[in-house]
DNA sequence: TTCCAGGCGTATC
DNA sequence: GATACGCATGGA
């Protein structure tokens, strides 16, 4: 990692980082851009620490992240935008496949995220059924209402009577089961982690409102099982049409990164045929 | 007005 | 096990 401290900032050069691409692609729900003198500007969090990071062109590789410390750096944020891994290798890989080539050539600049288990499970179980947009309205009116995003203990005891101001609909409910559960350890995060992929998706789906694919959601973003691979209305376009016969070898091990570089691409690149509704 | 959104629970066969 | 349908809410 390549960083410099200057007074209260520091200043990061890193390859294969766009912040538009990474905070903006369907993994993460409550970074907000600002204005600023830089290219971009987002003020997010990890757990209850902020952190606002600019990004100084769209092609330098420079970051500013403000007010910040070199320990928080080390300790949360290396992690958090996933530093440790080389993904210029990780495309020289996808790119054998020309779905995938193509999908990384338009957003080369996409990082998993290294999220909250807690945070993950809440944000996916709001999403089912949702548009992005909508999740996120959501999810911030839960922050206000908390000061902050909840941890499960938390939100331990809540009904979904007091849920019904984030207007979360039939979801309330499910938030509710999945606050008691964890508070009666019928769930446990952190034993979840260590199982294998199909034990642990067993395991969340016993939260009512988790099926196989938010399930697959905590397990990809919120525990980094890179080979965890969501399926939901986007990604069933892309392995009936393009992955009719499974996904590609170069995948193996990380189609969760592979999924996420997907997502993006046919979600909102004009040039991809699935993007064009029919 | 109708359709759809990072799905899932339930009923039915 | 597979399939059909309802579900809260709000934007297009």
């Amino acid at each position: 990692m390549d960083y410099t401290i200057k007074g209260k900032d520091i200043i990061l050069c890193q390859r294969d980082l766009d912040l538009d691409n990474t905070l903006n692609c369907g993994q993460a729900f409550r970074w907000e851009i600002v204005p600023s003198e830089h290219f971009r500007t987002y003020i997010g969090h990890y757990k209850r620490t902020p952190l606002k990071i600019s990004q100084q062109d769209k092609d330098s590789g420079i970051f500013i992240l403000h007010n910040t410390t070199e320990k928080d750096l080390l300790s949360i944020w290396y992690d958090y935008f996933d530093l440790s891994v080389d993904y210029g290798e990780l495309k020289r890989r996808f790119s054998e496949d020309s779905v995938l080539s193509r999908a990384c050539q338009y957003a080369g600049g996409i990082r998993l995220l290294r999220q909250d288990a807690e945070e993950s499970l809440i944000s996916f179980i709001i999403s089912q059924n949702n548009n992005i947009p909508r999740i996120k309205g959501i999810i911030g009116r839960l922050c206000e209402i908390y000061g902050g995003f909840p941890s499960l203990e938390d939100m331990r005891g809540v009904t979904p009577e007091e849920l019904s101001p984030l207007r979360a609909g039939f979801r309330a409910k499910y938030l509710a089961d999945c606050v008691q559960k964890a508070a009666e350890n019928e769930i446990q995060l952190d034993r979840i982690k260590e199982m294998p992929l199909d034990e642990a998706q067993k395991e969340l789906m016993k939260i009512k409102g988790v099926g196989p694919k938010v399930a697959m959601c905590v397990l990809l973003f919120g525990m980094y099982r890179t080979d965890a691979y969501p399926v939901d209305v986007w990604i069933k376009r892309v392995n009936e049409h393009f992955y009719p016969n499974g996904l590609p070898e170069c995948t193996q091990g990380v189609q969760g990164i592979a999924q996420q570089y997907l997502f993006h691409y046919v979600r909102t690149c004009p040039e991809c045929e699935l993007n064009k509704r029919n």
